[in-house]
DNA sequence: TATGAATGAGTATTCATTCAT
DNA sequence: CATGAATGAATACTCATTCAT
């Protein structure tokens, strides 16, 4: 019954084995956020989630698939939060605003995903090298910046950088907030938004005069 | 500090001992930047110095004085070399491009010290509010970053900007960049550090133009 | 009570659950009789109960738990034990008689349970001044046996001593049996308890003349 | 050099060598008394004493020996102490008298003495039954008491009982003062040897009226 | 003689996982 | 489906003892 037997039935899975998973997935997300990846032990999840910590490994195949599907769902409810709201503009500026201001609007929309999601990617059990969950799960973001900053540099709104750094620089930026958030509660996410955004917008427009390189000193 | 039973009046630490103490600190940080800290066990740090663990009980209090005292020569080492390439300059705008390019010439002369004070430090920010280690490791990196943004601001050199904003994200733009250099170890470091500095003097920098704030859409 | 984790809403327990406690008791009391406290490891006991050492800390939520459970086990039974054969005594003099020697009675009953308790209480009054066991589950024996003798005070059957002393007394005599029937099984219990009545008879009686205090020599 | 060689060497120990030895059983005795048998590692007698841990080795064949000494240590000052003191009455009863208070005065004089003896009498660490420390160190105590009260029942002064009863209910009735002197350290003392020696004394004189022996009811 | 570095066994406890019920 | 009992490995840490210096 474990999952990957059910793999081989067609991966349709019943009603109430999705709500479980959803359940679980859930307490998962708060206990990461609350206690840290560190002290998540199935057992606590199990605990917050009323039921008995074998039911977690009945579901999952173990805790690493359980951590990959949190993650997978954080990323999955972040991503439609944020294409909602940054989706359909006219123009890369605007558009990466947006994405800024929606990445942050979620994350004081449901802190506990951010900071689960943080947590897990950050809590890093490389073997070798490459990370041990599933890299693809942050593509997708990664994707969509990349998507923005190419459209906006292919129109010319924006000036000449490597998209890699950028995007990269916008992602941790973002990353930041959940912590300081979690130590700071009451922190105006809203005016942390446009300080953001307004950074990012000089950092990538088209600048009438071309950063130093090197001079100076 | 070391086990309540041998701390010594004098708190001298004889050769040896300081030898030791270095080693065991060296091989956390390996350990560290290529498990994470999740996996580094005091029985693997012992491992790789192929020591039994006992003997890092013997010379660290505990584990946590054994982390506390990673990070501390982590921030040590890394602050001797940015400082020594970022001090001295004329102006705000050079001095923030030097400190960029050193901070990530220090990941590139040192990746395991970068890597394991990351995991350490991100590990360390689940736990329950307050981060268990000695948070004031952190404050001198961040009250640099801030002195160079206020003097240019002072002098006019930088736009108002919110400054603890700037400052997060600059250290999260360096943060961002030990994990991509273990996933991709050759990444070009110089040109990062170029795109960086490049990225954060146009957004600092007093602009001609302000930038948007919520027009568009 | 047990694991944090496991503590169920009703403090109900299964009967399964019982029943493992109540072994894990008895083994405990067992080991530690035979072995005295200070050898009495988790480990041990658990050898002696064919069980995983973790089955203890999944019952208990620590070695103090169990220690305290083995003690007032004890001292719940032999308060049963004792109380059956001591009360409703017409007069204190016999039920002091009767106390004694029912105290004895279950020493020759249940010696494993005597010698834990004796050895768990002389290995607690060690610690930094304050027992670190529940200290409560002494007073009933101290308040029963005080309850006797003010009994036979207040009807003049005692003469006037200093209760404290005597009931101290009382009990370290009880306590002494144990470890001498460890040494030597085949003590006869019985005669055992006669002379201690009968010293205890003489020594709190209304006597015709008083003792000698400092005369003498 | 370990004293299993020395023994050969005609059991004769230099003056330091006594010295030392000496030392270490005194802080044994101060560490044993402060925080039990159960805490006394050798690593903390040795930082009392301000040596290495690994002088008491090289004094001692092991801890076993060093529990072993202090017990006899111990008991050989208290010996004397109580030797100068009961000695040379003229009558048993006044010598058991004499005898009671002593022991408690001990107490009084070396609290440390005899925590650290009850402490370690009471750790027992039985392999099989037999106490684990030479038992012999206790007997001179019980034959002196034995001694005494064979004594008084020669001449008439004591009425007939066991002795040996007697004897092991007169020692746990002092060895019952150091732990209520450690939690209540403004215990009087001479007021609860009075009371104890007026306890045997009519416990053991003989009595114009035998005790009821199983009467009553 | 004395040190203090080192070991290896042993401590309680936690954890992911399995499985009979 | 779900439980909760059980395991065995892993956790940080302590300890008595040994030994080169």
């Amino acid at each position: 019954m474990r999952s990957e037997i059910r793999a081989t039935d067609q991966n349709r899975r019943s009603f109430i084995e999705e709500a479980r998973r959803a359940q679980i997935i859930e307490c998962a997300i708060e206990t990461i956020a609350e206690l840290g990846y560190g002290q998540a032990s199935l057992a606590r999840i199990a605990k917050r989630a009323e039921i008995s910590a074998g039911v977690i490994s009945y579901y999952f195949a173990g805790k690493d698939e359980l951590i990959r599907e949190v993650l997978a769902h954080v990323f999955a409810v972040g991503g439609d939060f944020i294409r909602l709201r940054a989706e359909g503009r006219a123009d890369a500026r605007s558009t990466l605003r947006a994405f800024i201001e929606a990445g942050i609007g979620f994350i004081g929309e449901r802190p506990h995903y951010a900071r689960a999601a943080m947590n897990i990617i950050h809590a890093g059990r490389a073997e070798a090298g490459a990370s041990w969950f599933d890299p693809s799960v942050l593509e997708p973001r990664q994707a969509t910046i990349g998507a923005i900053l190419a459209w906006g540099q292919r129109e010319g709104e924006f000036r000449a950088f490597s998209a890699p750094v950028m995007v990269a620089t916008i992602i941790e930026a973002l990353d930041a907030v959940p912590p300081q958030l979690a130590v700071q509660p009451d922190l105006d996410l809203q005016a942390y938004a446009a300080e953001l955004a307004d950074l990012f917008e000089l950092a990538t427009r088209r600048s009438q005069s071309p950063p130093s390189r090197g001079a100076g000193q």
